[in-house]
RNA sequence: GGGCGGUUAGCUCAGUGGUAGAGCACCGGCUUUACACGCCGGCUGUCGCAGGUUCGAGUCCUGCACCGCCCA
């Protein structure tokens, strides 16, 4: 007899059992005896190690995160129960836009970075003035009655809005079971994140791999900062090609299709393809802008469409990201308009740079553009364009793709500024191979990665002009006339870190200097909240600080994450673990679909069709709402459709019957009844399990046992939960069934003893298959009868479950199955004869090909109450119904 | 325009070259002593379309259509 299957108590049964206050029940069971803890005297080899994304705190919490957040809590209970010491931490990123913008919003305070930290600074009430609802759906812009504040007080002001945030998630995860060791969280903007990522970026500028330059960059002119390439998205807009005529000299004039006019003043060249016959003799040549009078020259460059407006365009500083490819590969020089409020600065012309050959019409058409958004300068310059008949016919609406930022309101612009960044272009063969070193499942989805990294077209931006976020660790010296030498920045020791530059004085200067000739000035800006999230493994796993703990869980185990992010997060965390350690950050990506509404649309906040989950926990249970989260498996996308709740239903009727068959399983089957108010039941006799049928079943089930394992290790997890549901749907409905009235003791008393104790090795084993996805209702069946958490039980095996049958028994698989099918058949027929399912059958004759049930035909006679079994050669059963109506 | 995934019962989806499946929904039956939050049975198919490979294709190959996602 297996010990797995052993009472290890005297067995104590509910007479109802209920899913209700199984996860207030367990969940506080967990946290007090640390069921979850992670073991952290063990060695690399014994841990499994998880880089938990951090969700997104100052978002709404809906039920996309319980979907994805189940897939990895199911993959860490199996490697826990596999024996391994499972490191799971969790994450809060408050990091970013989204906490700032609520921060602005709520206290009615803005962030001003050259302000000193105030340390008895008090917010101002969030009820009154800007901090109203009517102040809070204003968007971003700072309004006139904010308060400045400076940085380290603003920060402190993030941390106390997302706290409250953090507990509610916290609440949600413990009720839906994840096995998070909670007392490892972090979050994406606390102290340790901070050190670390400003420890691992001075690291890369002290090897030249960060670096800063002034340099054209995508600017959102409302949010008024750099962002990265990652961070785009194509919208399709409304726009017009305007045809305009430049003027040659000798030649006749040149016409140009343009969707932006107002940047002709920005023109610096125009190009045409070197093979482009209708150009050719003007290649070398220069042009002069229509208004402006600014000569230009006309440039060959292969990326100029033939085919495209007239086939030669204008280069400007800068329209687009192909404006910016021409300018560097043609050695055009700048001539910029766009200031970083979105509006076109004054320029003198005449000046250096702005050299015209009639300077006063210039200026006179300039002025009348200077100081106006885009939009409104084009339709001013239009309006120009035509007086100065150089508008060729009338704009000629269309409508094209227009890159944005994604959280962003208004175009991209291209402004020049000063910005720190990370080298990628020249890491892209590597990390192509460390995209083919990792595992992904689904598979895949490593075509994501490599179509990303395929597609760079620079290095990675990674400096932000906001102010929640963590600062650039550095300084710069202030010359003696003022000036700044950015080139030569000042930084602090790593033992310092993490420091803020605003309020932190570099070490050999004093606070007086700040800003003063000869003294310092701290960089202003703050890391893109994926320079911090692409440093979550060093951050969880004590990188620099704990050295024994990074030895023990890095390279981790498994990333977990959307699909929607291995551009952003999964791609800058495998950049920044190449850079840093040259290795993977992890060995797996486990990839989860996202949850789409009724029409296949992505759930989002910005959509409306979020659904929150805490009521749907409620309703359905923990165990059923991760029954339907775990039916998809890796990579695939599901549908929540509120309006069909039946389909939520089906995990919440598995964990039921669960209870009620292990009940089944653990009465005690003599005598049947049991008095009122008597002693606790002692645990039902056991006996060797010699029954063909219980023999057959064990086999059967060491079979799902070993799959069951080997598909988990492929993070085929989804695959496990259907067959170890078909199987124990088929166990309780005809297994069950036909070991009924032996159980009982209404046979043999040797056939009792080997049904009780077949049904207790297979209800060990398949409780432990569905604990990783039913944690509530296994844990509590599990209590029953054994004692600690089956949640640190060993992962059934195979060898296991067929140690009580000396091994496999092929013939008795057959047995098991032709009276399974038999079972079936007879119900079928009976059905037909619309009998009852008490009906007596006096006498039955079987097809022949059931015949091999033989061994077990006392079962199928007891089940279906036959009197009478033979075979003939039939295609279907014969059944005779005996008179009396019930058995 | 490129890449990836999908298209199987009314719905949601499994399906590993060998007789098309499950759950839900629907219809009929059953108080059955683990479970009526249950049980038994039934109905439901041009496996997107067209070719090809094969003794045999939902499955492998080619092309096309449509849906979705990512990128340009």
């Amino acid at each position: 007899m297996s010990d797995v299957a052993t009472p290890e108590h005297p067995i104590v049964l509910p007479e109802k059992p209920a899913l209700e206050g199984l996860e207030a029940k367990w969940s506080a069971r967990w946290e007090r005896d640390g069921t979850y803890r992670f073991d952290r005297s063990r060695p690399r080899a014994g841990v499994y190690s998880i880089d938990t994304p951090p969700p997104t705190i100052s978002g709404s919490l809906h039920i996309g995160h319980v979907f994805s957040y189940t897939h990895t809590d199911v993959i860490a209970r199996f490697h826990r129960m596999c024996g391994q010491a499972v490191f799971y931490p969790m994450g809060w990123d408050d990091n970013g836009l989204p906490t700032e913008r609520r921060v602005q919003n709520y206290y009615g305070v803005r962030c001003d970075p050259s302000l000193p930290y105030d340390p008895n600074f008090q917010p101002p009430d969030p009820s009154t003035g800007s901090g109203s609802p009517r102040a809070q759906s204003r968007g971003d812009k700072p309004g006139k009655h904010t308060i400045a504040i400076s940085r380290p007080n603003f920060v402190e002001l993030c941390l106390r809005l997302t706290r409250e945030d953090e507990e509610a998630f916290e609440r949600l995860w413990r009720h839906l079971g994840l096995s998070v060791d909670w007392s490892m969280t972090y979050a994406t903007i606390g102290r340790r994140a901070e050190r670390v990522s400003q420890a691992a970026f001075l690291r890369l500028l002290a090897r030249g791999i960060a670096y800063q330059v002034e340099a054209p960059t995508l600017w959102d002119v409302d949010f008024r900062t750099a962002v990265a390439q990652a961070e785009l998205e194509d919208r399709e807009q409304p726009g017009a090609f305007h045809r305009v005529r430049f003027h040659s000299p000798g030649a006749a004039s040149i016409e140009i299709d343009t969707t932006r006019p107002e940047l002709i003043p920005a023109c610096v060249a125009l190009v045409a393809h070197p093979d482009d016959e209708r150009y050719r003799l003007l290649f070398g040549t220069e042009v002069a802008t229509p208004l402006f009078g600014v000569r230009v020259p006309v440039k060959p460059h292969p990326l100029a469409d033939p085919a495209k407006g007239t086939g030669i365009a204008m280069i400007c500083t800068f329209g687009d990201i192909t404006d910016v490819t021409w300018w560097r590969e043609l050695g055009l020089p700048v001539r910029g308009v766009l200031q970083p409020n979105g509006t076109l600065r004054p320029v003198t012309w005449g000046a250096p740079g702005w050299e015209s050959q009639d300077a006063g019409r210039a200026q006179q058409a300039y002025d009348q553009l200077a100081g106006l958004s885009v939009t409104r300068a084009r339709a001013r310059i239009v309006e120009l364009l035509r007086e100065s008949g150089d508008l060729v016919g009338e704009p000629r609406p269309i409508t094209h793709p227009v890159k944005f930022y994604e959280k962003g309101e208004r175009p991209l612009e291209i402004i020049t500024s000063r910005q720190w960044f990370i080298k990628t272009m020249e890491y892209r063969e590597e990390l192509l191979a460390r995209g083919r070193e990792l595992q992904w499942h689904p598979e895949y989805m490593r075509h994501r990665f490599e179509n990303w990294v395929n597609g760079l077209t620079g290095d990675w931006c990674i400096s932000r002009q906001r102010f929640f976020g963590v600062p650039f660790p550095v300084w710069y010296p202030v010359h003696a006339d003022g000036t700044v030498e950015y080139a030569r920045p000042i930084v602090p020791e790593e033992g310092r870190l993490p420091v803020d530059p605003s309020t932190d004085v570099p070490s050999g200067y004093l606070e007086d200097q700040r800003g003063a000739p000869g003294g310092f000035i701290g960089d202003p800006d703050i890391m893109d909240t994926w320079a911090t999230s692409s440093v979550t493994p060093q951050i969880i796993s004590g990188w620099l600080d704990d050295e024994d703990l990074f030895r023990r869980v890095f390279p981790m185990d498994v990333r977990p994450q959307g699909h929607d992010i291995i551009r952003t997060w999964l791609f800058s965390t495998v950049l920044r673990s190449h850079l840093e350690h040259g290795s993977l950050p992890w060995a797996h990506a486990a990839i989860s679909g996202f949850i789409t509404d009724p029409d296949r649309k992505k759930m989002s906040k910005s959509r409306g069709n979020v659904v929150t989950p805490m009521g749907l926990l409620e309703e359905q249970g923990s165990d059923g709402v991760r029954y339907w989260a775990a039916s998809a498996g890796p990579g695939a996308d599901t549908i929540f459709d509120p309006a069909q709740p039946a389909q939520m239903r089906v995990g919440r009727r598995l964990a039921i019957k669960i209870l009620n068959a292990a009940r089944f399983a653990l009465l005690p089957f003599e005598p049947r009844g049991q008095e009122p108010g008597s002693p606790p039941r002692t645990p039902a006799r056991r006996g060797e399990v010699v029954e063909p049928l219980d023999r057959g079943m064990l086999t059967r089930l060491s079979q799902l046992v070993q799959e069951s394992t080997e598909q988990f290790e492929a993070y085929d997890y989804a695959r496990v939960l259907e067959r170890s549901e078909r199987f124990f749907w088929a166990f309780c409905d005809d297994y069950l069934e036909l070991v009924k009235a032996r159980r009982y003791g209404d046979l043999t008393p040797q056939g009792a003893g080997s049904a009780n104790t077949a049904m207790l090795v297979a209800l060990s084993a398949m409780l432990r298959l569905f604990a990783p996805f039913l944690p509530f209702v296994t844990e509590e069946v599990w209590s029953w009868w054994r004692t600690g958490s089956i949640h640190r039980a060993t992962w059934p095996t195979r060898d296991e479950v067929l140690r009580p049958i000396g091994g496999a028994d092929r013939a008795a698989v057959e047995v098991f199955t032709q009276t399974q099918a038999a079972l079936a058949e007879v119900r079928r027929v009976r059905a037909l004869a619309k009998k009852p399912v008490k009906a007596v059958i006096a006498r039955a004759v079987l097809p022949r090909a059931f015949e091999a049930l033989t061994a077990a035909a006392d079962d199928l006679k007891s089940a279906v109450h036959i009197r009478e079994l033979s075979f003939a050669d039939l295609t279907e059963a014969e059944l005779t119904f005996a008179e009396e109506p019930t058995a």
